[in-house]
DNA sequence: CTGTAATCCTGCGAGC
DNA sequence: TGCTCGCAGGATTACA
């Protein structure tokens, strides 16, 4: 569930209900998580204060001020967190009814609890020594923040590669947050059909895909995010981003554009919404060179 | 290189 | 009413 937007929503909301609080003990389910937690690491993170939070692509990070002498000066430790499909994190009072699902709890001062809840449990939650060197392995391996991309760069990336527009908005080494429902609403923003490559985009192409991710994943920050079905903010709210897909999810409604009936196809392992009328999955009719280009 | 399918899980809606 | 099947916001791996 959680793409960019949701995972902000989430930072924004727990930053004020978290920040300064104290770890004052840890609870867990048996069950695991997609990632291991070792043991050792609940007397660790007991006693530690929350310093921030920041998101980086579709992860959380709590800063913690356990300091990590083997680092640089500041270095320290940090949770890192993913929500996967079903991920909730949010702060509640610590006499809340525990709901089922609960994996991870941290008990904090001033009575309250940070839970991690997770029906599928395809998320995880690790206590990571060094934030230098998680931040460093994150960025290894995870592509620019979608805003604010550099044009050139994103030219340059989508015409050496034959992959479709959706694969590579999922690739989280190309650009880190896109997820399912944003990288089909960014196409259609753009007016690309998702199955097109990268390589058959014209530069004027590129552009409008590099600006339709920005503009899709900022309204839908302004929403709150999306909520699906389990989807909900730091202090449990949904979000409301949903009533505003033009195709996700929409196969068969009218394009909110041309009227055109929206089609879903596979592509990526994922279900791709499109509008086959907006978004056309040729080039070919190239209009000649002759006479005045759109735009 | 690209694409496809299976895998990790639980739950829900469609269809019979 | 109940059963099976397919699918779901993610990410990784193996294989064609």
């Amino acid at each position: 569930m959680p793409e960019l937007p949701e995972v902000e929503t989430v930072v924004r909301d727990l930053r004020p209900l978290l920040t300064g609080r104290t770890v004052t003990g840890v609870r867990r389910s048996k069950q695991k998580l997609r990632r291991p937690w070792h043991p050792q690491f609940d007397a660790a993170v007991t006693g530690a204060r929350v310093t921030g939070l920041r998101r980086r692509g579709k992860w959380i990070f709590v800063d913690l001020d356990t300091p990590y002498t083997q680092g640089p000066a500041d270095d320290h430790a940090v949770l890192a967190v993913h929500l996967g499909m079903t991920g909730q994190f949010t702060v509640v009072k610590a006499d809340e009814p525990e709901p089922d699902h609960l994996h991870v709890v941290f008990e904090l001062d001033k009575k309250k609890e940070l839970r991690f809840r997770d029906q599928r449990r395809f998320g995880s939650v690790e206590y990571m020594l060094s934030a230098a060197d998680t931040d460093y392995a994150v960025d290894s391996v995870m592509g620019p923040e979608p805003f604010d991309l550099d044009p050139e760069e994103f030219r340059a990336g989508l015409a050496l590669t034959a992959r479709t527009l959706k694969a590579v908005l999922l690739d989280q080494q190309f650009v880190g947050g896109v997820g399912n429902i944003y990288a089909d609403e960014a196409c259609f923003r753009a007016r690309l059909h998702p199955a097109r490559t990268g390589k058959s985009l014209t530069p004027d192409e590129c552009d409008r895909l590099r600006v339709a991710i920005g503009e899709v994943l900022t309204r839908a920050i302004e929403s709150r995010g999306s909520t699906i079905r389990d989807y909900v903010g730091g202090s449990g709210q949904r979000g409301g981003f949903q009533n505003e897909f033009a195709v996700y999810g929409r196969a068969g409604e009218p394009c909110p554009v041309c009227k055109a009936a929206v089609a879903c196809v596979r592509l990526g392992g994922r279900s791709s919404h499109y509008c086959p009328g907006c978004q056309k999955a040729s080039t070919t009719k190239h209009t000649k060179p002759t006479k005045g280009r759109k735009n």
